[in-house]
DNA sequence: ATTACTTTTGCAACATTGTTGCACTTTTAT
DNA sequence: ATAAAAGTGCAACAATGTTGCAAAAGTAAT
């Protein structure tokens, strides 16, 4: 809610080092209007640290719960930042034309689920596929 | 619809040659009451093929439409046959404690989706996490 | 500022999976 | 049985995931 925290207070706030490879990748996905794949952050960033060390920032920073990843039909993973609340269903759009992903706000969906018996739900995931406005 | 199609018959009825890797694998499919990854497929039918044949099998299979993928979380991938018809939603149960995932009956979801002004939805996953009526 | 402690990083190394080219084998239609 | 078309196994390489370990950097107390 309100103003954007800087990416040293969201670390500090879940005391995490303020690491420059974890300030960069925050501020890349901070910044960024859809989710992005790792190699599009190294990519944008400038590529300045090992991949081993960009591969554990971001466990650390889902483990976190500060980012999360969103898996897609050609297995590519994307990462976006996690906003505070905690749904239980949570959505994607993926553009099927430009393959670039967005989180949605989780109200814009309704789902209604009847389950068979013995079954209980405990999250929801759901990905829509389409075509985005700018690809429209 | 009705009764359950031989796998040389799913395979002729789509143009593609009856082999040995192709009837493994859907029969696998066929028996299996929940989604497989290809390993499964391959420990259960007794590792037969290379590697790459198995690989390009599940491609194959996929392409035509036979069978679907359906990616998890963890980056595991599970394979099942799909049926006839093509519906806009589809929608799987994946339980969180046996890891098992069912494909489910489309019309037990019911979604509605209210998009920003620009997007135009062509698909729709749904993927629900929970506890399955095994595990239950 | 220096020190001591804790965490992170880079590098090597290895596993798994995805992917292609190519020669050989199998399937399917004549 | 023969020939064309398609599938298979193998080698080979790319990409990604994963761990151990010693060096480097961050953090807090002196
Ligand atoms: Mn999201
Ligand atoms: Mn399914
Ligand atoms: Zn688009
Ligand atoms: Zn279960």
């Amino acid at each position: 809610m309100s103003a954007k925290q800087s990416s040293e207070e969201i670390l500090s706030s879940h005391k995490l080092k303020s690491t420059a490879c974890r300030k960069t990748v925050l501020n890349e996905l901070l910044e960024s209007e859809t989710a992005m794949t790792e190699q599009e952050i190294k990519d944008v960033s400038g590529n300045l640290f090992d991949r081993v060390t960009f591969y554990r920032t971001l466990r650390t920073l889902e483990a976190a719960g500060i980012i999360h990843s969103i898996i897609l039909d050609n297995n590519q993973v994307k990462y976006a930042i996690s906003d505070m609340r905690q749904d239980t269903v949570h959505s994607h759009f993926h553009c099927i034309k430009c393959n670039e992903v967005q989180c949605l706000n989780d109200d814009a969906i309704d789902v209604k689920i009847a389950l068979p018996p013995g079954f209980k739900t405990q999250s929801l995931d759901v990905m829509i596929n389409g075509i985005c406005n700018h690809c429209n």
